[in-house]
RNA sequence: GCCAGGGUAGCUCAGUGGUAGAGCAGAGGACUCAUAAGCCUUUGGUCGCCGGUUCAAUCCCGGCCCCUGGCACCA
């Protein structure tokens, strides 16, 4: 069995979970079930990154202790992960010994090879804001900002990574991992970057300044600065089951460059490790109303959809809108747009239908298929399913989910489009043997079509495919490819009554 | 400024060197199993602008305009 290991990026507690982070997570939860559908053994991974000023300050600000404002926040991102149905295998969280002991060795490892040294940092140094500014923060007229208070130039020894020395390495690899990122063109905003020489890496504070964090194993005085301590959790997770390297880190476009594609490759690849096989990067949900919305008082929070429509139907308008890698823009307007027709009329309507009429009209069991009471109707609607099927793997391979839900819309539609043509309601009247063979043989159509719709999206509405299953009496077999077949297998099924999956709002009144 | 992506129907987008496509929205119709859902038909576009190559360009080349993003630390 082929592993796969994948990973989000870990979230900073200094903020609580908001759509983005949201997306992440739903996105490499995606990822994750369809290579567990496609038999792999998958190892999926997701934390928080804790440690830093700024999670110190706001301690402080509350009167506690970092570890405790650490604790609480990190709880708020474990409880998005229930609440969206995440299937992670493990959560970290930098805090922890088994992150902190990994992140001590490798650094020791790396300043035994002389990968690190020790060498002045001179700056301009804020003691209101406890922070070194760059030169980007002055005014224009040389001066500093009133909100830095005093400012003064200070040197101060600090631990450096010898970044620089691996520059040349990393351009290489890229050339040769032409696939590393994706999207594609990603990795040629990676190559511009490296067109201007790098430096080396600050990667330590004194503990006078910053003392939440992880203590450099050669100097107690020091703790090390968010690269080292944060990137390496992908590593540390897993460092004990020799799943390392990673197949993709997920992570935002804002943290690809410079960390993830030039920091992180050359920190593994200078402590004798492989770089991840690849970087996953998603675009960024945008909210052109967000500014009215706030002066009117009514800011859409889009996490209080997954209360109001629950979480299939959030995944997969995330999954449904967002074309992997690019932005989109999040409104109610469009989400109830996708609610409604796709998964409210379309699918939830189909199963509804499917379940009544199967309780009418053939006491709620499904018939078996009558082989000669079949034509080029059925062969139509099986045809575009073999088709469907086709691209279904490929499409989900390539991350190109949006339109593999597409697809599979466009199939739901055709069963719809079929029931229409059968017209079991009016063969259901008759009495005669060939409308009665006819009016079996659509029942059973339907029911698999509705059968294999809900296979092709079971990773990502996970719940509202277990609800569907459920009402038609079945059981998914283990191997999904075998799922994705055409084959009967509802075959004298025993299915509910009703179900109203995705009720449709009241309607809203428009602006 | 440099680099990248994009400018195609009201909206979101797909697409190919040879009479422009989908979904949603809009309009009309027939039906009734169903979540006033579904189905059928249909209105609608000088494919950003200007040149060039070609028998033929939305698709190739050159120039220009506009939008978005990246360019050292917010998913």
């Amino acid at each position: 069995m082929k592993s796969f290991y994948i990973t989000t990026a870990i979230d900073y507690v200094n903020g609580s979970p908001h759509l983005g982070h949201a997306y992440e997570k739903v996105l490499t939860d995606v990822v994750a079930r369809f290579r567990r559908q496609m038999g792999d053994k998958v190892h999926f991974l997701t934390g928080t990154d804790e440690h830093g000023q700024k999670v110190q300050a706001s301690a402080r600000k509350l009167g506690i202790d970092p570890q405790t404002f650490a604790d609480n926040v990190s709880a708020e991102f474990r409880a998005m992960l229930t609440r969206l149905n995440i299937s992670n295998d493990d959560f970290i969280r930098t805090t922890e010994p088994r992150h902190k002991q990994v992140v001590r060795a490798i650094l020791q490892q790396l300043f035994d090879k002389g990968e690190i040294y020790r060498a002045e940092y001179r700056g301009f140094y804020s003691t209101r804001q406890e922070q070194f500014l760059q030169e980007k923060d002055r005014n224009p007229d040389g001066t500093w900002p009133e909100i830095f208070g005093e400012v003064t130039e200070i040197v101060e020894p600090n631990y450096f990574f010898k970044l620089r020395s691996y520059q040349d390495w990393l351009i290489q690899y890229l050339n040769d991992h032409p696939d590393f990122i994706f999207p594609r063109y990603r990795q040629k905003q990676v190559l511009e970057f490296l067109k201007e020489p790098l430096n080396d890496l600050c990667i330590s504070r004194p503990k006078e300044r910053l003392e939440w964090g992880i203590s450099l194993p050669f100097d107690e005085d020091y703790v090390t600065y968010v690269w080292f301590d944060a990137l390496l959790n992908y590593y540390s997770a897993v460092a004990d089951k020799g799943l390392w390297p990673a197949d993709f880190n997920v992570i935002g476009k804002d943290i690809l460059v410079p960390p993830h594609a030039v920091y992180w490759p050359i920190m593994l690849h200078a402590a004798g490790l492989p770089p991840p096989k690849g970087l996953l990067v998603h675009g960024w949900w945008m909210q052109r109303g967000a500014k009215m919305s706030k002066s009117t008082g009514n800011a859409l929070n889009p996490l209080d959809l997954v209360d109001e429509f629950g979480a299939d139907a959030f995944r997969y308008f995330l999954i449904r809108e967002m074309n992997v890698g690019q932005d989109s823009d999040f409104t109610r307007e469009q989400f109830l747009v996708r609610y409604n027709s796709e998964l409210a009329n379309n699918l939830g309507n189909l199963v509804n239908r499917t379940l009544n009429m199967t309780t009418r009209f053939a006491g709620g069991v499904v018939p078996a298929a009558d082989a000669a009471a079949s034509d080029e109707t059925e062969q139509e609607l099986r045809g575009l399913w073999e088709k469907t099927r086709a691209e279904l793997i490929p499409l989900n391979e390539e991350f190109q989910f949006h339109t593999a839900l597409e697809r599979a819309m466009a199939f739901v539609t055709a069963t719809n489009a079929y029931i229409e043509k059968r017209a079991p309601w009016k063969l259901g009247k008759s009495a005669e043997a060939k409308d009665q063979a006819l009016l079996r043989t659509s029942l059973a159509t339907m029911a698999e079509a509705l059968r294999l719709a809900v296979a092709s999206i079971q990773h990502v509405v996970p719940g509202a495919a277990e609800k569907i299953n459920a009402v038609l009496g079945y059981t998914p077999g283990a191997v999904w490819r075998d799922e994705l077949a055409w084959g009967n297998r509802l075959d004298g099924k025993k299915v509910a009554e009703a179900l109203v999956l995705f009720p449709r709002p009241a309607p809203e009144k428009k602006a």
